[in-house]
This record gives structure tokens, C-alpha cells and sequence, in this order.
DNA sequence: GTGCTAAGTCAACGATGGTTTACATCACAT
DNA sequence: ATGTGATGTAAACCATCGTTGACTTAGCAC
């Protein structure tokens, strides 16, 4: 077959498939908000086949979690500097890179109740923290400023959650470089090393 | 009958308890996430009576929002300073304070779907960003002072979703003294006149 | 006390949720 | 070409959801 075309049946491709309506719907309105059948009808794929591959709904949370741990893993990682951190946020705020990792960071505010997978999301938000307190130059296990490190990453996705959930103007159509300069400021007055 | 004693039939006082443990339960754990009979039990009171005090789930829902768009108009129009606002909202997270009103903060990032429970909600944050940029020293409709108090908005609402949310460490445990330095240089830098 | 209405109870309804089961069909090795 | 396991489909299951209607009981006027 070649390059474009697909097979019809391809259980790597239909995973895929079901991982990303997944994401955005569970993103967008919630872990109990949202249907499998929603999620199967989205993906254009039999409603059977979440729990084939991914057991449960849980499951399937679950995978959409540890895919947004692992491309945020690779993200951050690669931010060697503070500086670059608020122009990322504001680009995965915007939706415009968001084309290849989208609604990562919502994802990180939606809680399903069960036990694993808030370990999971507990998990990417505390290294995610810590990673961003330790670019900010602050000492390793210093409470304080890894607090202040959380707080501003709760302040992005409290962020991320009002743009996609209210029509709040001018927040809601504001664009990456309308955003950019306020959460700059934002994370100046928080981080020492900002 | 004396002071401390109820009635056992008592309209209002059946609403309020509806209305007190509906407002906990949407807070904490989302609108769809939340049943009925939860909120019944929680409240002690047969879940008939939501269908006959507030006709449906959703409308103990737009209850409750209008609740606490009531008594946020009360807190906000008295701070006259803005320096008091970070104080209010780190008490109000902390908890303290909100022997009173809890849970206010958290319910406004709670989406039911429904489009008139929407407006309401999205009336109460407009109104609450508008009155902080007012405080702030903005002039009236300027949209660049009006984004930045939406912005210092969602900071305080995502602050209050990860509290609620999470355990993570230190951001769980903090309390209100831990909280207010940070989230008054965030206003600061985020407000003009903060 | 007696009756009447407001307040509360109980049980059931239809709808929808996640999940499973039995079956059909495709892809590929032989 | 053909059999076999992987992939997809269709339908139903059972629990739970929000809601309703018929019934009971408390509170209060008279």
C-alpha cells in the first residue's frame, strides 16, 4: 500500500485514533462528562474496541495521561532556560503549536476519582513543577521557591482553563502575543530567576 | 420551640441544606461527576425535593451559582483597595475564611453544559475581572488592563483547582501566610496599581 | 380536635452509562 | 487457495442516572 493510504483494519492506527479523541474530549469537558461513545463516534471507530485496547474508560484515561507525561517529558526537558518557559506556555495557550500536542495542559486539571491515574497526573505536575523551579535557578528542595513554582503553574492552567471553557473577552480570543507579555510578568514576579 | 431547635419541615431550611451541600459537591467534583442522590444524602434530605425546590439538577446547579455571584458581589464591592484583594483570595483558598462562604471560587470553573447556567457563571467572572482592573486603576475599556485582570483571575481560580485537586507538596498544605507573598507579587505584577 | 395544605417519603419509570458477548470479516502465513 | 488469528461490528446486559407520581405525615388555622 502506499505512502497516504491506510489499511482498514490496523489496531496500531485505530489506537491512535481513540487516544486522540480521548484526549480532546476528556480535555475539553471532563473526565465524566464525556461518553465513550462520544469518544468512539469522535474517532470513527466501534464503541467495543476501548475496552479491546485500553480495557476501560479508565484505561483509556489513563493512556491519554501517561501520553501527555511523556511529550511533556521531551518539552521541558529541552527548555534549558527559564526565559524560554512563559513564550511556550503562551504558544500551547494559543493553540497555535498546538497542532502536534493539543490540550496537554488541560488535560493536567481533569481528575476521574481513580487512584491510579491521579497518580499519573500528580506525577507529570510535581516534575513539571520541579522542573521548572529548578530553571528558575532556585536551590533543589527549597520549599519556598517550589512552591512559588507550582503556584505558577497553577496559574497556567487555571489559564488554559478559562480560555477553553468561557468566552471571556478579551482572554478568550486573545492571541500568543497578546499573552505572552502578561505571563512573562507573571512568572518574573514569581520565579527569582525569571 | 426554642433556639437551637429546628423544625422537621421547614422549606427554607431544606433549601439551604440542598443548596449548601449541592454547592460542595459541584465545587469539589465537577457538575457531571456529581449525583443527585449525593447531594440528598450529603444534606440529609430525600432527592425528591431537588425536582420540587429547584425543578431539576440544573437548576440547584444555576442556584447555587447564583449564590455565590450574590456573595461575591458582596466581598469584591467592599474592597475598596486593590492591595486587599490578594489578601481576600488567599484566605478565601486557605480556607479560613471560608467557614462562611466555601468553595465560591472553585464553582466558577465548574461547567454544566447548560447555556443558562453559562451565562450566569460567565456574568460573575466578567464582573469580577471588570471590578478588579477598576481597582486597579484602569481606565474604564481599556482591553489590555481588562486581559491582564482576566489573567490574574484564572491565576487565582487555577490556584484554587490544584489546591482542591491535588496533593501536591508544598502547594496542598500551604497555608494563608505561605500563600499571600506570592500571589500579592503576582498581582502586583500583573495589575498596575497593584 | 378536625381538616387542609405544605412538606416529605417511597418506589418506580425511561434513558443512558460502561461493559460484555457472540458473531462477522479482514489480513496474512502457509 | 485456505485456514487462522487479529480486527471490527452489532446487540444486548446491567447498573445507575435524573425525574415523576402516588402516597403519608407533620404543622397550623379554625
Amino acid at each position: 500500500m502506499t505512502a497516504g493510504e491506510q489499511r482498514r483494519r490496523d489496531a496500531a492506527s485505530t489506537r491512535r485514533l481513540l487516544l486522540r479523541a480521548a484526549r480532546r474530549r476528556f480535555a475539553q469537558h471532563g473526565y465524566a462528562a464525556t461518553t465513550v461513545r462520544d469518544i468512539a463516534d469522535e474517532a470513527g471507530v466501534n464503541v467495543a474496541l476501548i475496552s479491546r485496547y485500553f480495557a476501560s474508560k479508565e484505561g483509556l484515561f489513563e493512556a491519554c495521561l501517561r501520553g501527555v507525561g511523556d511529550e511533556l517529558g521531551d518539552t521541558v526537558r529541552s527548555d534549558v532556560g527559564l526565559d524560554q518557559v512563559p513564550r511556550t506556555i503562551a504558544r500551547q495557550l494559543s493553540g497555535q503549536h498546538a497542532g502536534e500536542h493539543p490540550d496537554q495542559l488541560l488535560l493536567l486539571l481533569r481528575s476521574s476519582g481513580d487512584e491510579r491515574a491521579e497518580q499519573i497526573r500528580l506525577g507529570i505536575l510535581r516534575s513539571f513543577a520541579e522542573r521548572m523551579a529548578a530553571a528558575a535557578g532556585g536551590p533543589a528542595g527549597d520549599d519556598a521557591h517550589l512552591l512559588r513554582a507550582q503556584i505558577a503553574l497553577s496559574a497556567a492552567l487555571g489559564l488554559a482553563l478559562l480560555r477553553s471553557n468561557t468566552t471571556m473577552e478579551p482572554l478568550a480570543s486573545a492571541r500568543e502575543d497578546d499573552l505572552l507579555g502578561p505571563i512573562e510578568d507573571l512568572f518574573h514576579a514569581l520565579l527569582p530567576g525569571g
